[in-house]
DNA sequence: ATGTCC
């Protein structure tokens, strides 16, 4: 059905009517990348008012609209902004902590981290466990101030901000918060979530640049804190809610759309505006419950360990959201709307958009969270446009949900991870399941396309220790 | 992803 041209061992393209489809593979991924809706959703996505750029990155796999593992750019003038193009779960994104004490002391008080941490996080699909609980007015002040929000009171450094994606806050110019989303967020702040959201302590278990890894705050089989989450169910409410409101402006306008999961409104209406402030305020209480998550499990860990707390925040970033930026796009500067499901920001060393981080001369780092039994990367980007400065994600599922609780329902994860050196708990069996490694592709092979095909260069590679699932 | 299938 569709005409895959091989450029490379690891880059194919698919010439459409508009932009060519560009994907980064191999031939296994490919073939997993052909098995569902993953091409079909990038060619609807090619038909949309303004397309610039359409990438598919080495994990992706079919989502609500637009694939996971997907970066489309369309023109800041010309273009659209659509819902399913950054998906339910707004600013889901990484961070990495660097644990400023001997692995030892980690793996000797193991079991009773795991279970410190597992009695003391809010997690699982629960809406009334936080941290932090909020007032009206405080709510609304966290989705304007982000992860400062969470310093001024008491979790972490001010420092911590230099290595925030955007500096852990988005300028929000207008309130756009629907009154649900209001209502969900004042009782989640500081909450890890289900389904793929985790946290783990991993070990550094190989460094492939000494110098950039130093310059991260990573050593040598260090422990490392790995925070998986995102703005849980406010970012929802804002999905659901504007996506209803895009879908019923979109009628009035009898606009069509190649399927109905693509709705999108021209950036130039109010709604498309609001939509984006709505969700940048979402991003803005991700960024915030990122920031309390990761400090409070510093205080659980070391006060286990009878330590101060002492760490290094490697970085934060973010893997669903639409950004307004500047790319050359075939020797044209150009002012775009890109949309980026499931795929890392990724600028390079000296990029002009990193002068207020702690990561200017360097390129900042690229966290890429493989599956609980499987390991995890730190990269930094190569310096070049062609990705429009994304990288993938993760693993990517390559089983859907329901389907790998059929075909993995008589495994023991638990046990098989221990036997791997590996302590897991969480909440249920069935969400375990969901989660399991075979569910994925192999992270070592996704990462291995990014490095062949020129996008980035590994830094370190990381094994968990303990892993905690809601 | 999700007050997870009102």
């Amino acid at each position: 059905m569709f005409n895959i041209e091989k450029v490379t061992d690891y880059f194919y393209k698919i010439k459409t009517n508009t932009v060519d489809i560009e994907i980064y593979a191999n031939k296994t991924i490919l073939k997993k990348i052909g098995e569902d809706d993953t091409l079909k959703q990038a060619l609807d996505i090619t038909k949309l008012p303004g397309i610039k750029k359409v990438l598919l990155m080495s994990d992706a796999h079919q989502g609500y609209g637009f694939p996971i593992g997907s970066v489309a750019a369309f023109d800041y003038e010309e273009g659209i902004i659509s819902p399913g193009g950054v998906g339910y779960d707004i600013n889901c994104g990484v961070r990495a902590i660097s644990l400023n004490v001997d692995v030892e002391e980690v793996q000797k008080n193991a079991e009773r981290i795991l279970y410190g941490l597992y009695a003391q996080i809010p997690k699982g699909a629960v809406s009334d466990k936080a941290i932090y609980y909020l007032n009206e007015k405080k709510l609304r002040q966290v989705t304007f101030e982000g992860a400062e929000f969470a310093i001024k009171n008491g979790f972490g450094e001010k420092l911590d901000l230099q290595a925030i994606e955007d500096n852990g806050r988005i300028e929000i110019n207008n309130d756009c918060l629907t009154n649900d989303a209001v209502e969900r967020g004042k009782t989640e702040l500081g909450s890890l979530g289900s389904g793929n959201h985790f946290l783990e302590i991993d070990k550094v278990e190989e460094i492939f640049d000494k110098k950039i890894a130093s310059a991260f705050g990573i050593y040598q089989n260090y422990p490392i804190l790995l925070l998986h989450t995102g703005s849980r169910g406010l970012g929802h409410q804002i999905a659901i809610d504007y996506l209803r409101l895009f879908k019923e402006n979109a009628n009035q306008k009898k606009l069509s759309f190649p399927n109905k999961e693509l709705t999108s409104l021209p950036f130039s209406d109010k709604l498309a505006k609001d939509y984006f402030e709505a969700a940048n305020q979402a991003a803005n209480y991700a960024f915030a419950n990122r920031q309390i998550l990761g400090f409070k499990a510093l205080q659980i860990i070391f006060e286990i360990l009878k330590k101060p707390i002492n760490y290094t925040l490697i970085y934060d970033i973010v893997h669903n959201i639409a950004k307004i930026e500047q790319h050359n796009i075939n020797g044209k500067n150009q002012k775009l709307i890109i949309h980026r499901k499931g795929a890392t920001r990724a600028f390079y060393a000296k990029h002009s958009a990193l002068k207020n981080s702690r990561y200017f001369e360097i390129g900042h780092p690229i966290l890429i969270p493989g599956t609980m039994g499987s390991n995890s990367y730190i990269l930094v980007a190569n310096e070049s446009d062609q990705t429009l400065n994304s990288i993938c994600h993760g693993a990517g599922r390559v089983l859907g949900r329901r389907q790998a609780i059929k075909t993995l329902k008589n495994q023991d994860l638990i046990a098989q991870l221990k036997q791997k050196g590996i302590l897991l708990l969480g909440d249920s069996k069935k969400g375990l399941l969901e989660e399991a490694p075979l569910a994925y592709k192999d992270i070592d092979e996704v990462i291995d396309i990014t490095i062949k095909a020129n996008i980035a260069k590994k830094v370190a590679k990381l094994k968990p220790i303990l892993v905690i699932k809601g």
